[in-house]
DNA sequence: ATAATGTCTATTGGACCAGTCAGGTATCCA
DNA sequence: TGGATACCTGACTGGTCCAATAGACATTAT
């Protein structure tokens, strides 16, 4: 039931970034996103690389570029990078929804442990699916703003 | 978030262990398990024992010997079975509530993203937890009656 | 020009998964 | 008592994936 450092590094620069805009940064260099998180810089590339591949990111080369959201925040549901970069969401292949695969059960239908797994799934995806990279970014900030701390990202370095 | 072959093979082997003992099989060979349920009989071997030191199984040696629940199955946890075999439930470790681990991030305190895992972590522990191999048990007979299939493990082979 | 940045391809060390192999030991039946 | 059946034990292997590293190349601002 894990998340990978992939997917995890992948969700929180997309958090970074969007939390940069919000604060009025154009566009975010990569070493100072993987500064912050603590990523090591050429892992992040190739994460970001796909990112932008799959149309999430935008990037601009040269001196300060960097990489900003091509896409506004509530159209990023988080579900939808888990699946990108980490696979389906299922625990296991007979029940995804996006890709389904048989398993080797002598019997698929009456399968106590299949249906059990497919609530696993359901109860994933509806919460991965029903939240938005707007959403979390807006939760991070307000409770940053509730207990006083300085939000990052806020003076280029 | 995925369950591996080896936690599926053990649900799967209390399953079937469960359901014969349901239909007064009071002991199942490991051969006919492993036929039955399409799975590398040696790999299996490893799986039942470790079920067996964990507490779940205990085994009778030799000629008509087998495998058959240590406890009843009511007070058998899925998530605990998974937990045994395939580690925490958590998709990453700072949500786990067993084995907890601090993430790398800079500020795990105004962690979007730790309290969205921290909901899927939830999620999945609810429904595993709540579970116990009785029901799974129940339910897979309940289907297979309603649908007028023969239900295995009847009769010794 | 040059320094700063992103792009792209290749590779690596290690862990883990799924399974295999080669026996050893306990038990039962004839 | 001997053989068949079945579980017990440990080593090991091929493959895949994860996390990270390395280095050459392209682009942009100053």
């Amino acid at each position: 039931m894990n998340l990978s450092k992939r997917g995890e590094y992948a969700l929180r620069a997309l958090i970074d970034i969007g939390i940069a805009q919000e604060l009025g940064r154009e566009i975010l260099p990569i070493g100072e996103l993987a500064e912050h998180e603590r990523i090591p810089v050429k892992f992040l590339e190739q994460i970001l690389l796909q990112l932008n591949e799959a149309g999430y990111l935008e990037s601009r080369r040269g001196k300060h570029g960097g990489y900003r959201l091509r896409k506004p925040p509530r159209s990023i549901r988080i579900g939808d990078v888990v699946r990108l970069v980490d696979g389906p969401l299922a625990p296991i292949a007979c029940v995804s929804k996006t890709a389904y695969a048989p398993c080797s059960c002598p019997d698929e239908d009456h399968c106590g442990l299949r249906m059990l797994m497919l609530d696993v799934r359901n109860a994933i995806a509806k919460i991965l699916d029903r939240h938005t990279l707007q959403g979390v970014i807006e939760v991070t900030l307000r409770e940053l703003r509730r207990d006083g701390v300085k939000p990052p990202f806020l003076e280029p370095t």
